[in-house]
Parts: structure tokens; C-alpha cells; sequence
RNA sequence: GCCAGUGUAGCUCAAGGGGUAGAGCAUCCGCCUUGUAAGCGGAAGGUUGCCCGUUCGAGUCGGGCCACUGGCUCCA
């Protein structure tokens, strides 16, 4: 008997088939059909219905096309090169998660200045709704035909292509190596932008060809597009390096500073110290001991850790005094050891957290600094765990836990776990490295946190497992890292003393929480787009006197909040009118704004508005202190 | 580090294809005495990122540094 396959039209309809291809059995149908899925597998139209199983139909409007459409935009757009840019060399054109992009090396260099004329050359070749055909050629043919373009991307590509069946797609007269799947036709592409223009090496190597990629994006809809470019202009209206001097929070002065160290401004640190505050108080909570380790070491110190010869080139070069080189440390982990090792320790004390905010200087690379997310001098919140091997399980439940508690009261409530396990070139036994993995993936399962695998992706010293949160724009940004260490216990020859008298060597866990307070920073004013809940605003109210009459009053009131541990200002200067500092306040995003005429004067009040632009109107003083109190307790954004 | 681009007053931006720089806001000084997102007037503020070069003359053209932006590689 033979079974047929059941096709799943756009509509719901089923229809059974094998053997043709789909584009066939649609005919007229095909209409706005974008693709196939069949176990979970992307197909091209053109392929033949396969032989059992079901297939559903995708139009543009369903999520599983929308690769194919930005894939299918990316040829649009190599296509356009190809004819405004004769010579030009076409690498890859892959689908990626906001939209898509196409390597290429010109042979002029090309600029910004160059997108809007691709994008109407693409707009012509969407006008003339070339169909795509998809063309097998045996691999002489493929080479053949590569190397008399000279393609020599594409030619490296195809030698990687098992089989000699090779697959092309042809649109009108353009022709690119390719596995598909593609749109029917390219006027199906209809609502797409040219982003940005980027270097990117071939095959992602630094010693091969520089090429030139360019970004863009394609949506089935003009409203998904329209939303999306609304999503980029807001996040860049969010950026942290307009907002931080905008709200005088940090600044960096390259040129008289050096690049990518940081000036904390009043504002910003106060942010900071709260942070701090939090931090170090929930870290003695949960049973971690604050230390404090120097800024440089002396070059045994790096040597036995390892740094001098597998991370030199990340450090400040040496400082040379009375003959003795002392380094600025980039890493805090080797004077927690040191601590660890001033005396002989029990299996009692066990496990030991040391924790630490710990400036640390790394030479980045100039092309890699980027505000506050990419540094050279920062400060971990940084821990050392020690333990015995059958603490192992526990701790790591803890600090995940931890690490999900601190990181949910700054808002952030979506995380992803990446796992990463042993790679190729590792130190340690392997035992221990199972048993260590072994943990962390309890532990994301302990907490009901999705995880995915990164095989191979370990550090050669550990696995680790890192959380990626989710701002409120959805960016993920990766803050914590858990990181077992195989390799410094063994260095620095850590031990403890068991039960049984003799030496043995403890574990060793590596963590920071939320990163560095840099990058936190910078990543908390993306998040709460400069508008900080009132536990963390660096001044949560202000008092506007209507006019000078007022200014005693306005002086009072601020002193009563100050009195209840209110970070409050009295804004009295003259000259200024009311509007003009009601506008000041809102562009600091102060959360509460009091004002005060001769009406609450009278009244003993003051008249309430929130950040939101929401007026209150007059409130007696002792409930606007118990509500800022409440709204900072409760550290959401919430007024 | 690499590719492309950018660098003008504290900030945001102007200065037709070379003729020694302008505006708004902020600042300061006056006036106004203000009721919920910019009251009015005036002053001050720049060796146009830095250094060479071409030119009678460079913000503008060329070269080299420095820094930043978008990425790549790397990363807290």
C-alpha cells in the first residue's frame, strides 16, 4: 500500500500528493506562498512534495517563512550589487535574527552614501517579480562556472558542499551558489531597508580578507517593518552614552583621561553606592565575606596564576620599581587565593565565599570599546567560592539562585542559561569536569531556568554556565557567569585538611552577578530608558516654588523629606519660571515633583506630579513621604 | 587590531565646488514674579581633535597620529 502525503494548504485545507513539486499542485494558489515545512524543515517550493508525512504550505505571514523572505531579500540584494557594482566579489548572505545581510568585497571601497541607491536598484529587481529558479550543476560544472567569475568564496564554499549535485538559484541574470530555500519570485520581497554597512572578515578570521557586509531587513508587512525601525530608533533614543551626560551620570574623556576609563559623576555613583549597598548586604546575608585585594601584584603573583603567559596581552604593561615588575591586575581570583592560602584551612570552614568589588584594568583592543559595555578599567562584583567536592551541588544551586534574586529586583525577569562544557584542550580530570557540569545543569533545572548547550564552548580551565537577560526592549545582554576552575587550585596549590588528616584540593567557582558595575550601569539605562525606580533615582523628588514667596516653604518642605532619608533638592534659583523648571525635572526623570504656591502654603501641602507627566494635585506632606517610601521599597519602576 | 564613516562652543547642529567660523539650548548678568515641558534682553564662550604638508590663503585638499560611531575578531 502505498501511503500518500498530506499537503496542508494556507487555508487549513489538506490535499494529498507526492512526487510533484509544490509550486505544481498549487498553481494559482501559489499565491503569497513564501515556503514549506515538513518535520520541522524549511522546503523550497520547487522541491517535490516528499513522499510521506505532512507538509504545511507557509505563506509570508507565518513565522517560519520569514527566514526564507530575508533570505530571499539578501540575493535581491547581492543581485543589486552585482549590477551596480561590476567586479564585485559575493561571499555569503544568510538570514539572521533581525533581518539579514550579504558579505561582499568590492572593488572600490563603497560608503552609507551607496545604500539608497542598492536599495532602488532592489526595488527595480522587486519590481520585475523575477522568479527564482533553482538550478542543480554537477560540481565541474559549479567549478567550472565559479572559477570563470572568479568567485573565490564561493569556490571555497563549494569545495566544503558534499555531492555532486550542487545547488544554485538564478534570479533573472543573476546566479548564486546556494542551498535555498527561497521565495517564489522576488516581488514577494516588499518590505524591506538597507540598515548599516560593516567590515566583516571572511569566515569570521582576522588574518583573512576584510570584506564589506551590509545589513538590512525585511518583514512580510510594512507595519512589522514600520514597528521594527520605531524598536532601533527607540533603543538608540535609550542609548546610554546620550543619556548618561544628558542625566550627568558618568562621562569618559578619552583624550585627556584615556580611552575607555570611566568618570562616575555625583549622580551616577550614587547610583552605584546603592547598588553596592544592596549588593553587599544581601552577599553577608547569604554568607559571603567582603575583602578587599590591591590593584597591582608583583609578577610571581601572574606568573603562578598563569596570566603572564596565557593573558599578557590583555594586561597593562609592567610597572618597574626597585627592580621588582608589578602588574595592574586584570583578574581579582589570585589574591582571594592568596587569602585563602595565609593559613592551613579545615574541612570545617568550608565552603568559603569571598567576595569582592574588585577594580580590575584589561588592555581592550581600541576597535572594541563601546561606552559603558566595553571598558578598560571596571569593577566586578566578583566572588571566590571554595569548597570540599561534596559541596559542589549545593553551591551552585545557591548562586544561581542568588544570581536570579539579585538580578529580578532591577527588573529583569527573562533569563536564558547558557551551559558551556568541556572543550577540545582542557586541564583537570575529567571526572571532575563531569561532576562540575553535572551541577550547573541541575541547578538551571532547580530553578525551572531554560539552558542551552554550548558544547565544546568551556573555558579550558572549567565549565561555566551564563545568564542572559532581557532589557525591557527584549535586547539580551549577558551579566552573570558561573565558572567552575580546575586550573588556579592546581597553580596556587590550594588545600584544605580533610577528616582523614590529609591534604586535599578544594573546588574552586568563579562568579560575578551583574558583571561589572560599568557595564551594569550602562545596560540599567538602556533598561528603565534613563527613568530609574525610585530605590535607585539618584534624586527622587524635587520642590518647585511657584514664586520667591515660596522659596521658604519650597526650602521646608525639602528638609522634611531629607529628615525621612528622601533624596530630595529644593530647586529655588531666580529667574526661572515654573514651566521652565517642571521641563528640567521631567528631562532628569526625577520620579516626584512637589510644587508649591500659596495655595499649599496655606495648606501645609504640596501639589504632587509624577514622572509620568500625571498630576496628582495638592497632597498633604505625609502622604507623599509614605508614598515615595512605599514605591521605593517595592524597587519597580512603579510611582 | 581590521573595514567603512565621523570629529566645528558644555550640548545639538550651520558654514554653495579652499578667502582666518554662525545659530538654538545650557552658562553668566540684567529685567519679569511667575500654577505644571522652554518669559524677555544682553554678555561671554572656538588655535574647527592633534601634528605635518600643498597653497598668497585650509574647518574645507593630501599624509600621519588620537578619539568616537557601525560592525568583524575578542570579551565583564
Amino acid at each position: 500500500m502505498v501511503t500518500m502525503a498530506k499537503v496542508i494548504l494556507p487555508g487549513g485545507e489538506a490535499v494529498e500528493a507526492q512526487g510533484i513539486p509544490f509550486l505544481d499542485l498549487l498553481g494559482p494558489r501559489a499565491k503569497g506562498a513564501a515556503g514549506a515545512l515538513w518535520n520541522g524543515k524549511l522546503l523550497d517550493l520547487r522541491e517535490p512534495i516528499p513522499a510521506e508525512g505532512e507538509t504545511r504550505i507557509l505563506t509570508l505571514a507565518d513565522p517560519e517563512a520569514l527566514e526564507v523572505l530575508r533570505h530571499t531579500a539578501a540575493h535581491v540584494l547581492a543581485h543589486a550589487v552585482t549590477r551596480l557594482f561590476p567586479g564585485t566579489k559575493l561571499a555569503i548572505g544568510p538570514a539572521i535574527a533581525d533581518g539579514f545581510y550579504y558579505d561582499f568585497l568590492f572593488p572600490e571601497p563603497i560608503s552609507h552614501e551607496d545604500l539608497p541607491r542598492i536599495e532602488e536598484e532592489m526595488r527595480r529587481i522587486i519590481a520585475e517579480d523575477l522568479p527564482l529558479e533553482r538550478v542543480w550543476l554537477s560540481r565541474q560544472e559549479a567549478e567550472d562556472l565559479l572559477r570563470e567569475r572568479g568567485e573565490n568564496y564561493k569556490l571555497e564554499l563549494l569545495a566544503e558542499i558534499p555531492g555532486d549535485r550542487i545547488s544554485f538559484y538564478r534570479q533573472g541574470e543573476f546566479l548564486d551558489l546556494c542551498r535555498g530555500p527561497h521565495l517564489p519570485s522576488t516581488g514577494l520581497v516588499q518590505h524591506f531597508k538597507l540598515l548599516d554597512l560593516a567590515g566583516a572578515y571572511w569566515r569570521g578570521d582576522p588574518n583573512r580578507d576584510m570584506l564589506t557586509r551590509i545589513y538590512g531587513t525585511a518583514f512580510p508587512t510594512a507595519e512589522e517593518l514600520e514597528k521594527y525601525l520605531k524598536w532601533r530608533e527607540e533603543a538608540r533614543r535609550r542609548d546610554h552614552r546620550t543619556l548618561g551626560p544628558q542625566l550627568d551620570l558618568f562621562s569618559i574623556q578619552n583624550d585627556m583621561i584615556g580611552a575607555g576609563l570611566v568618570l562616575w559623576h555625583p549622580k551616577g555613583a550614587r547610583i552605584r553606592r546603592l547598588i553596592e549597598d544592596f549588593w553587599v548586604a544581601e552577599h553577608y546575608r547569604a554568607g559571603y565575606q567582603l575583602v578587599y585585594t590591591p590593584h597591582i601584584g608583583r609578577s610571581r603573583l601572574w606568573q603562578t596564576s598563569g596570566h603572564l603567559d596565557f593573558y599578557r596581552e590583555s594586561m597593562y604593561a609592567p610597572i618597574v620599581i626597585e627592580g621588582q615588575e608589578f602588574f595592574l591586575k586584570p583578574m581579582n581570583c589570585p589574591f582571594h587565593i592568596a587569602i585563602f592560602k595565609t593559613k592551613t584551612r579545615s574541612y570545617r570552614e568550608l565552603p568559603l565565599r569571598y567576595c569582592e568589588l574588585g577594580t580590575v584594568y584589561r588592555f581592550e583592543r581600541s576597535g572594541v570599546l563601546h561606552g559603558l559595555l566595553r571598558v578598560r578599567g571596571f569593577t566586578q562584583d566578583d566572588a571566590h567560592i571554595i569548597c570540599r567536592p561534596d559541596q559542589v551541588e549545593e553551591e551552585i544551586k545557591n548562586v544561581l539562585r542568588f544570581a536570579l534574586y539579585i538580578l529580578r529586583a532591577f527588573g529583569f525577569t527573562a533569563f536564558t542559561a547558557y551551559l558551556s562544557t568541556r572543550p577540545e584542550k582542557f586541564i583537570g580530570n575529567p571526572a571532575d569536569w563531569e561532576r562540575a557540569t553535572e551541577a550547573l545543569r541541575q541547578a538551571a533545572e532547580a530553578e525551572g531556568l531554560a539552558y542551552e548547550i554550548k558544547a565544546g564552548e568551556g573555558a579550558f580551565y572549567g565549565p561555566k554556565i551564563d545568564l542572559e537577560v532581557q532589557d525591557s526592549l527584549k535586547r539580551p545582554w549577558q551579566l552573570t557567569t558561573i565558572q567552575f576552575d580546575f586550573n588556579l587550585p592546581e597553580r596556587f596549590d590550594m588545600t584544605y585538611i580533610g577528616p582523614d588528616g590529609r591534604e586535599h584540593r578544594p573546588y574552586m567557582i568563579h562568579r560575578a552577578l551583574l558583571g561589572s558595575f560599568e557595564r551594569f550601569l550602562g545596560i540599567l539605562i538602556e533598561h528603565y530608558g534613563g527613568a530609574f525606580p525610585v530605590w535607585l533615582a539618584p534624586v527622587q523628588a524635587v520642590v518647585l516654588p511657584v514664586s520667591k514667596n515660596e522659596v521658604p516653604y519650597a526650602e521646608k518642605v525639602a528638609a522634611l523629606l531629607e529628615a525621612e532619608g528622601i533624596r530630595v533638592e529644593a530647586w529655588t534659583k531666580e529667574g526661572k519660571t515654573l514651566s521652565w523648571l517642571v521641563r528640567e525635572a521631567q528631562m532628569q526623570k526625577i520620579p516626584y515633583i512637589l510644587i508649591c504656591g500659596p495655595r499649599e502654603v496655606a495648606e501645609g501641602k504640596a501639589a504632587l506630579r509624577l514622572r509620568t507627566g500625571e498630576d496628582l494635585g495638592p497632597q498633604p506632606l505625609p502622604e507623599v513621604i509614605a508614598r515615595i517610601k512605599a514605591a521605593s521599597a517595592q524597587r519597580t519602576q512603579a510611582l
